[in-house]
DNA sequence: CATGAATGAGAATTCATTCAT
DNA sequence: TATGAATGAATTCTCATTCAT
């Protein structure tokens, strides 16, 4: 069914890679034939698109874990672990976030869709978040605002590491990169707005 | 000569996709037979890396006349400006932004060569920038870690505005979101870098 | 099927020649697209290979046909006609001979595998009914030098003729050529043998 | 001029292989243009041709210094001497070689000829001293058969080993394989011509 | 539901050759 | 004589997809 299909696609995805993922061989690997596939998948893209779900249920998970053990008192706290799960995430599952976050393949699929769904809900924790921290820090810019360069932050550094663009970025330092990076940018926040640095409002 | 090819390749590029710029249409294009694209390029990687440099060389060329008009005195303004023109130039030029920053065929091609000219000219213009900051400022945190921070934030934004994938944030936002999470940042960076959080130190 | 793909590259290969048998030539032959060869067999090599077992099928065939009818109690007479089979074979399935024992296509697919089972069989029957003559002339020299200097022989007779090389030899003489070399050649392995010339031991 | 290209063919056959000396490799091993090729040659097989040409002037000459050493009175000694020359020549030219007994593609000029004068060449210094062999021996059989069959022994095993079909015969043998087989050979036709096995005369 | 069989379109690349200049 | 530029015709192979059975 469904699952076995997806499981196979996703072996291959994990193991192999984005491109090598196609229908021959997901059907191969659960021992069907191609054709077999049309009967539980529109077509390629409804395939990558399952599994771009996938990805977002394990990274949502993630996500809420990281912040089961943390108070609420703690804001800032909690912003950070969600934004170390968040790097986790991606560079423990380079291919699925590539699906998730990078692939155009995907991208048109999001924009043909009417909302979004694996996207907002992952979005809405992180903004949940982002405006707790603002609340408890007294600052009251636009969270809208300030949550998308928290993810733009996070995607950018892993992005580029996926990407393999760090090149520039003396070797030596790779191996923390992104860890102090984050960390750097989260105390830059915590400073910043408790010294009131406002996002501006939306218009 | 390798002038058409290339504008015939970037017109491919721009106007069709990434992947949709074969040899094949590329030749047809320029209405010459696939097989003279070969006397000009040794292959298809060949192209592709071309058009790169030429990014990059616009890219360097944008952000150096960017720095032109900002005396040096005001180091935060540079690094403003900097950022402007690469979020300029990303969304003005999204095709070749993905070729030089996200495909993953490039990304092959960069890390097979021992340095990679055209990246590490650029970053080096940030990371300067940046290291002007923060002597600016009075801070002597790592600059590695700050340009790092800098360029992944810049390139979050606009990657993820590339890809489609910002369909969360409130349609209403799109059109002045990069400009206004990019103000965020700086402003929180400034305020930060003032108030002397200092990026880690490489070990 | 498989069947008919073979038929149609056999056909191609005996009207026409060894290198204009290419994947498309063989799916118009059979009125298939070229990417339905690629069902049947993993790739052109695979096709040549086939041909090639094909060709040994018949030659096996042949050979122990031509064993059939002399009594185990006449060695030379079994050596005789099994090298007339050869070259009978030879003669009669040129292009066939030549994917068989003279194409490097063929050839180095042949090294790449551990043993080569269509080749040994082929020349396991000559060893043995070459150690019969051997034993029953009393000779106990090397049997493999002997088998291999008795193929040997009857390759290159077959060889320099199917690669159009025998021009020196009087054209009178051609349609004669190789029966009347293959004979004199038997007999002076016979009366040779007989005289206990020896070939040396392996060491 | 035209010794230029064929010392690049020549290089290029030797290094490379037969397969790979394409007329742009030779061009460039000139540094010229393909086109120039054709100011001197008139096509591809040309230069193949004079190339087939220059390996029968090495083994004519190879063959002619074989003789040399050897006294006009031991013409068996001669017969070794010249069949040595031979297969060390096959052996040590290995493309060459194939390129002047094996590849249709001389084979097909060479059938296009009046005559094939080098072939011609070095087949009458066999035919001569198989010839004074039988007549040392009290021989009067037919020496046409008698040199086609020589020379296609010794062609049959050095054609066997240059096109990678030994694999039947046991490894340990294979470094010898061709010399213990030479010898064989010629110690079993010495004894049998001296016992007056006479090939059949021709018709 | 699933297969087997096949399509059609296209991918990158290579080659010998030609010809105006 | 030689170049530079380009052709044309092939080459093998891969993919998503369709459809009668």
């Amino acid at each position: 069914m469904r699952e076995a299909i997806l499981q196979a696609a996703l072996r291959l995805f994990l193991e192999e890679s984005f491109e090598r993922t196609t229908m021959r061989r997901i059907a191969e690997a659960i021992e069907y034939t191609p054709g077999a596939l049309y009967s539980y998948f529109k077509d390629k893209d409804e395939i990558l698109y399952a599994l771009h779900e996938h990805g977002f249920s394990i990274l949502n998970r993630d996500m809420g874990a990281a912040l089961e053990a943390i108070p609420l008192s703690d804001p800032l706290a909690r912003f950070r672990a969600l934004g170390r799960a968040y790097i986790r995430f991606a560079l423990d599952n380079r291919e699925l976030y590539d699906l998730m976050f990078i692939s155009p393949r995907t991208g048109k699929k999001i924009i043909e869709r009417p909302d979004w769904e694996p996207g907002h809900r992952a979005y809405d924790g992180l903004r949940h978040t982002v405006a707790s921290v603002m609340t408890h820090l007294g600052n009251d810019g636009d969270v809208e605002i300030a949550t998308y360069t928290a993810w733009a932050a996070c995607h950018g550094m892993v992005s580029l590491m996926i990407c393999d663009r760090c090149a520039p970025v003396p070797d030596a330092l790779h191996p923390d990169l992104i860890e102090k990076s984050f960390e750097f940018f989260i105390r830059v926040l915590e400073s910043a707005l408790t010294n009131v640095v406002t996002p501006t409002a939306a218009p």
